[in-house]
DNA sequence: TCATCTTAGACAAACGTTTGTCCACTGTCT
DNA sequence: AGACAGTGGACAAACGTTTGTCTAAGATGA
């Protein structure tokens, strides 16, 4: 019988093992024991159950945090962003978070803004919280972290950091190919904000393959990008200032989807057509790609992939796995609406 | 002279108050003491400095998981959300994400795809990762939780549970009003997804709203959400529909701006022209709005306020101030290109 | 019958903090 | 010289777990 002890389940008082064990005239360890099923110890079917049932009736959840002091692991870890909001980045928490609830993984975010000192700072925070490892998500790792890491599209040449990268050489094949296989010859190359990490990666690719292919880069039709946004406007004072000085140009090599969307909408505000008079190729395959008007040509990187890839080896890092230090993932063209074969009269 | 205790800083021990005073020779106390600057205590400057240099030396983090199990909050809180991905809540989380930066507190996200269960379980699990508050987004919260709760967007009849939502009653006189000002009569209404918790109170206000401008909503031209996606197919299906059995029509009012693209795309795909021949009015104001080919007129809803507000509502609700039940933000009409005057000849 | 082995638990230490209490000095005042 | 206050710090308990060790009672064996 429960009902002959005294303590009546409080609502103020937190449900813990000392609470149960007092409830059930039974020692904290016992409960403890009992419940994680620990081998090696002689306990009754009967007293089992009496505690399972207990545990159930009261809905005990046991604390992680004291747990954590036992050095057992926290079953959390922390994710490093340069910033919130929408597009990129979403996809690839999105890849991690699915991975992570299935393997009973809890994460924190955080955002530094490429601020070295906060991306410095944050993992030794984390571990004051009990995380068991980080995730960085395009991030410039310069410092050991006393913690397992794994990086996602970002650099390093940190020994100890896995890193889960694009292929850019594949990556900066399908693009150029895709354009100069329809004809294009006079292209706009668009570098991204110094700040991604990327931005290095694609542009060396990008450079490589354009020499074996013969093609030529004019200096004039490079667009840089500064603005720190992830709106379409990073990429439209560019090409906008592209048509004023009236470059001559048949196509646009975007740095991502959302810097696809401004060039469009700066084409469009200057009444050229996409694709019959310039083709637009973006980067990333963002959901509302296929959406647009028109529906947009793109290079996709498979962002959720390269989420749950890179939560996994976390998960095997923390499992004390050995890891190799690079992963690479696969790009795939998708041909839509935005690219067009090059129309004689603009030869 | 530090160098003549005997403990080097070894790598592998974790640095602790007690590490730290064994070495410099004095009690964890003290430490813990110095560092938390507790009032009455006397210690000199002298001792005061050498602690401090050595918790700088040693880059010392306090371990927020044992100070937590002294009753002392662990300055986290945890979200709790529908989905992950791109679109609506990454916006909240934004302004969610910065206050929260600002004031030292971190955050965990969990999605839990409107199951009940999961929603009903996660809090209990936060807790036991040391959560102090929860802030939910677009979630319906049916039991209490037993910890502090903030509702953003969501809908609940949970008296401890404070509510931040868009005053939906203007909003939807600003997006009927519009449409009907430009002369529009016959229009389309489009209804969430029934698990949306803005849906129905919504679609009251719109019929509201109607019904007092004496604008007849015909049956025929509801147009009803029904896929679990962000993505702009959720609305091509019905509009394609719509257009398919020659309905008539002059404007769409969508349910976001993420349908409002599917709609365009839709009567694009059947040659359509937006703005000429059909007005479409987005909601949200999401990033890409402005940057659509047309731009997307819209109710803009201020989401990373209505974040901001949620987060700070909940630290306030930790401190345990007073708050209203409900706290209501202000949408916005903003004109852009896809919604114009009826022509006569559509009349 | 007595030694021995199981069984079913209790007990206590430890993790890294915070915080109330206590104590040994050193000065100061009569 | 004795009483007393102030100074500088140590000590220990507590938070909620885990886990190694210990023990009392009952069962078994010769």
């Amino acid at each position: 019988m429960t009902k002959t002890f005294p303590n009546p389940p409080r609502k103020s008082r937190h449900i813990s093992l000392k609470f149960l064990a007092e409830h059930l005239g039974l020692s904290p360890s016992t409960i403890s024991y009992v419940l994680n099923d620990t081998p090696g110890r002689s306990i009754p079917e009967a007293t089992r159950d009496r505690v399972r049932k207990a545990a159930a009736e009261f809905n005990y959840k046991p604390s992680m945090i004291a747990r954590t002091l036992q050095g057992k692991p926290m079953q959390t870890i922390g994710i490093l962003l340069p910033e919130l909001g929408e597009g990129y980045h979403s996809q690839v928490i999105s890849g991690i978070g699915d991975l992570l609830m299935e393997r009973g993984y809890f994460y924190f975010t955080v955002h530094h803004r490429h601020k070295p000192e906060l991306i410095n700072d944050y993992p030794r925070l984390l571990q004051a919280r009990g995380v068991d490892g980080i995730l960085a998500i395009d991030t410039h790792l310069e410092h050991s972290s006393p913690l397992p890491t794994v990086l996602i599209a970002g650099e390093t040449n940190l020994r100890e950091v896995t890193n889960v990268v694009l292929d850019h050489e594949q990556a900066a094949r399908l693009s150029v190919e895709h354009l100069y296989n329809l004809g294009h010859r006079k292209i706009v190359f668009m570098k991204g904000q110094s700040f991604s990490t990327d931005t290095q990666l694609r542009w060396e690719a990008t450079m490589h393959v354009a020499r074996e292919l013969g093609l030529a880069v004019d200096e004039r039709l490079i667009v840089e990008l500064a603005i720190d946004s992830t709106s379409p406007e990073i990429s439209y004072p560019g090409i906008h200032a592209l048509i004023e000085r009236r470059a001559q140009f048949t196509a646009v090599i975007c740095f991502n989807d959302v810097s696809a969307m401004g060039t469009i909408r700066a084409l469009h505000d200057a009444s050229f057509h996409v694709p019959n008079d310039v083709s637009v190729l973006g980067f990333d395959d963002i959901q509302s790609a296929s959406y647009q008007v028109p529906s947009l040509s793109t290079i996709r990187q498979p962002l959720k992939l390269m989420g749950s890839t890179g939560a996994e080896a976390l998960m095997r890092k923390l499992a004390d796995e050995e890891l190799p230090a690079l992963i690479r993932v696969q790009p795939e063209l998708i041909v839509r609406e935005s690219t067009a074969r090059l129309r004689r009269s603009h030869q």
